[in-house]
DNA sequence: CGCATGCTTGACTGAACTCAAAGTCCGTGG
DNA sequence: CCACGGACTTTGAGTTCAGTCAAGCATGCG
């Protein structure tokens, strides 16, 4: 098990020296229906307890796409470890930041409904995903499966999550943007069994703004301020909650 | 079948006289499985053309409320007619609207994660709904069944109009971000079968300037401008859009 | 070392918010 | 019937907050 104190090593974001690539791209590595089960912390109930299936798992370096705009689908992925970046691209050639999936977290759900992915999804630091193929989840053969249902449950979260996104971009001011933007921040990491006051953000100042819709030396001066005032310290991406209490009364 | 040239008579909100309100109380209607499939323009595969389910209709008059935030988790609902407005309400009061769910939108779906509804739903004007009940989706008993396939079909469709959204609110100006929704509402009546150069909108400026994290006066004002340009002819909520390029320019 | 990227801070500007007033439409009650 | 009140909308004037432009620093990499 991890120390929770510390900071979850794939999250920083200087990508490794290139030692091990060849053997990470040939070492197939595996992981079973329970553990998906586990990463996705789901807790409704499962008929029969599936342990045969096994899905395969893809590694990312920092940098790297996971899916593109416009590729067919082929199934659903879950982060077991690393934090990526979601976006969609305009016509105008602009880029909108909409999420930042972390451990746990599903990609791709936006495929579903056309049958090709409409976002595109980079990996910010060295990733581990977990793929859950279109074809075990829409088997027409198959007798209504756990695994349908299990995927169907974590769209559903993440759309309530994409809701709480969305409505942290709608705050009166950029200040209290950046404050929730942080506190949800450190309930994720809460949630991934991480430190929730100490923590490495794995995105750029550039990536929250547009997150958050505002210029990047906007959340720059944000910082600053919650730093001058003692509620965080705040050191490049490194980040300490001093006073969780006076960040939440910051939101308002 | 409608006049594609006439508005929506359930769109126009004034709430009309209750001559018939407990009849239609008591005036029991149903939707059967292929009106369904209809309405939300599924485009899938169905295996069993299942045309024995029957599922209860629902009618709202203005101003109603259909779903409340932590309400226990009974169903999908499919809109028959008429358009509501979807919102969260923050621990500090404020409202942030969702969405405006018309014809053939999917609400409900943010219940299915945690068994209890997160947003507010109501009706703008008198609506007609079909409830889907979560006995049907969730039925352990029964095969892998078409509703719930259909169900979540439709719910990523939902995601990505979602995704759409709250790509809207983060336009550089807020003019262009008046003129998207316009023309985004457009393109919604016109896949509904309603004239996509005039039509009524059910919101106020306020809801408006809430979705789009704009104030009302600030939409009044894009929507004066928009009609000195020569781009729409407005009154009150009477749209008439002169010209769809131009509109779509000015989006960017 | 030089370069690229990312972060911070400052000064200035302008777009959108706030406050305010007036007009429109509607339903209701005198 | 008309007057009234309430909700919605429009428009104006002043102010403030966040965007833009710019300079400088830190870090990591070739």
């Amino acid at each position: 098990m991890m120390n929770v104190q510390s900071v979850p090593s794939a999250a920083r974001w200087q990508p490794t020296a290139r030692q091990s690539t060849l053997k990470l791209e040939t070492d197939e590595r595996w992981s079973d229906f329970k553990e998906v089960l586990g990463l996705l912390r789901f807790d409704g109930k499962v008929h029969e307890m599936n342990d045969t299936t096994l899905f395969r798992r893809r590694r990312l370096k920092a940098g790297q796409s996971a899916l593109c705009m416009g590729q067919p689908f082929d199934g659903l992925y879950v982060v077991r470890l690393g934090a990526l970046k979601t976006s969609m691209t305009h016509v105008d050639g602009a880029e909108h930041v909409l999420a930042f999936p972390m451990k746990g977290d599903l990609l791709g759900f936006d495929g579903v409904c056309k049958n090709k992915y409409l976002s595109e999804v980079t990996a910010l630091t060295d990733c581990d995903l977990i793929k859950i193929p279109a074809a075990d989840l829409f088997s027409p053969g198959r007798g209504c499966n756990d695994i349908e249902r299990m995927a169907y449950w974590a769209i559903s979260r993440e759309i309530v999550q994409e809701q709480s996104a969305y409505a942290l971009s709608h705050s009166a001011k950029s200040e209290a943007r950046v404050a929730r933007f942080l506190r949800i921040q450190s309930e994720r990491f809460n949630a991934m069994g991480y430190s929730p006051n100490r923590f490495t953000l794995p995105m750029t100042r550039r990536d929250i703004g547009n997150h958050l819709n505002v210029t990047l030396e906007t959340v720059s001066r944000a910082f600053s301020a919650l730093d001058n005032l003692g509620i965080i310290a705040v050191e490049r991406r490194e980040v300490r909650i001093l006073s969780m209490d006076a960040l939440r009364d910051f939101e308002s």
